[in-house]
DNA sequence: TCAAAAGTGTTACAACTACACCCATGA
DNA sequence: TCATGGGTGTAGTTGTAACACTTTTGA
């Protein structure tokens, strides 16, 4: 039994992540530029310590680059193919992270050379990041559409006008707005405020926020439902 | 650069794999007698070999203890908690399969001491097994109501009643048979056969395939999507 | 007073749910 | 002939999609 652990070949293993982030109008990806070469970013990542899991792994570089705490970060994929690290064979656990980037803009550049690219004009990217950014954006495509995870992407307090942008950008369409708020608004998870947006348009748009418990109920409970006779999709 | 990487620790990782079943009646995951302990079950897995990816290696696994192949495999999550493994550390990036149990329920329990456990019956397992098989069971939930997954858990040629059944399993309920066919059939994903089944009722049950060319190409774009305005679910 | 964005209502159509009876066959 | 599981239809309800006008207010 303890032979055979002796017999395996350990590996390096490393955490990438694909951090998401909105200014109001696209949406971001957050990149660093690696010394090495002139025009190729990589992903926010580091290594695995002896004393923690991944998740915390995840948490701690995220927080070491940004500052941020408590943001809503979920395990993507795991990338191991053997050559994917030229250096040295690494396996790396990818999560996608969903920020506010008003809240952190200025920190970061400070100690690290790291830019916000749309999606749509992404640079060239080392190793196999580009394959990971690529599968999270699909994923986020994917369950933004089943689960409220939109408002980790806006501030505290928000309008309806900016969540449809939000979920405009995310799926590269234009809602109808009729249509998107009265959706957004029946699952009431969405507390008015009384308090107007100021500046944006003359005559200023509710913000709301989100429920929270009731959101955090909700997050729960998606994992284990049970679809009724007809709530089978295909 | 290069340093960086020299400073780093190491770790072994291992692969372990949830393999569901459907015997007719009801879902189960095969499980492997591990020699120390008497009563402790686990889960198929093995190690990562230097050669090969990770869903490379999940293969060669699925093969070795059950001479399949092509059988539907997906990553399901990574493990890596610090303590998980008490003999040495370990990362486990865990998988999920699919398999239809007529296809070789002799040939595993040959070399290795494997049996089927219902899911509602499980024996104590290794580790963090127990969670990895939880989570197993919430994807398939999950995906299944989403996904046409459940043709992978049966054999090439099936009536709609045992698909009836098959999803009775994986939901723990009843589904209603008028509604349920009704919205299998309207997918267009199933060809219906001549050839009627044999010795189960009196009457007989037509026989289907998957329209496999169909279904391999719904695969593939279930996750690049766009909803329009209003299949946002929540 | 007007430009720009916010907010709201209706109607046609599609999908879901609940429900009950007849059919085919082997014993 | 009858017991067993297979197969199908309908009506009420709910949800989705498409569409246009009025409101507010700062410049």
């Amino acid at each position: 039994m303890i032979e055979q652990y002796q017999a395996q070949k350990p590996y390096l293993v490393a955490l990438d992540s694909i951090i998401f982030g909105f200014d109001g109008e696209q949406l971001n990806v957050l990149l660093v530029k690696r010394g090495i070469e002139e025009d190729t970013w990589s992903l926010m990542g580091g290594w695995l310590r002896p004393d923690e899991g991944l998740a915390g792994a995840a948490e701690r570089i995220l927080f070491e680059l940004t500052g941020l705490t408590n943001v809503y970060l979920e395990q993507l994929h795991t990338f191991g193919e053997p050559d994917r690290d030229p250096v040295t064979r690494t396996v790396s656990v990818a999560y996608f992270a969903l920020v506010n980037v008003a809240d952190f803009d200025s920190k970061i550049s400070e100690t690290y050379q790291a830019r916000w690219f749309s999606l749509y004009d992404l640079p060239p990217l080392l190793f196999d990041h580009g394959e990971m950014v690529d599968l999270a954006i699909r994923q986020l495509r994917y369950k933004a559409a089943q689960h409220p995870i939109g408002f980790e992407l806006l501030p505290e307090k928000f309008t309806i006008p900016q969540l449809k942008k939000l979920y405009d950008a995310i799926y590269d369409t234009d809602f109808d707005k009729r249509n998107f708020s009265r959706k957004i608004l029946s699952t009431n998870l969405l507390i008015k405020l009384e308090e107007k947006q100021k500046g944006v348009s003359r005559r200023g748009a509710y913000f709301y926020q989100v429920d929270l418990p009731k959101y955090q109920q909700l997050t729960k409970s998606f994992l284990n439902f049970v679809p009724h006779s007809e709530t089978i999709f295909w």
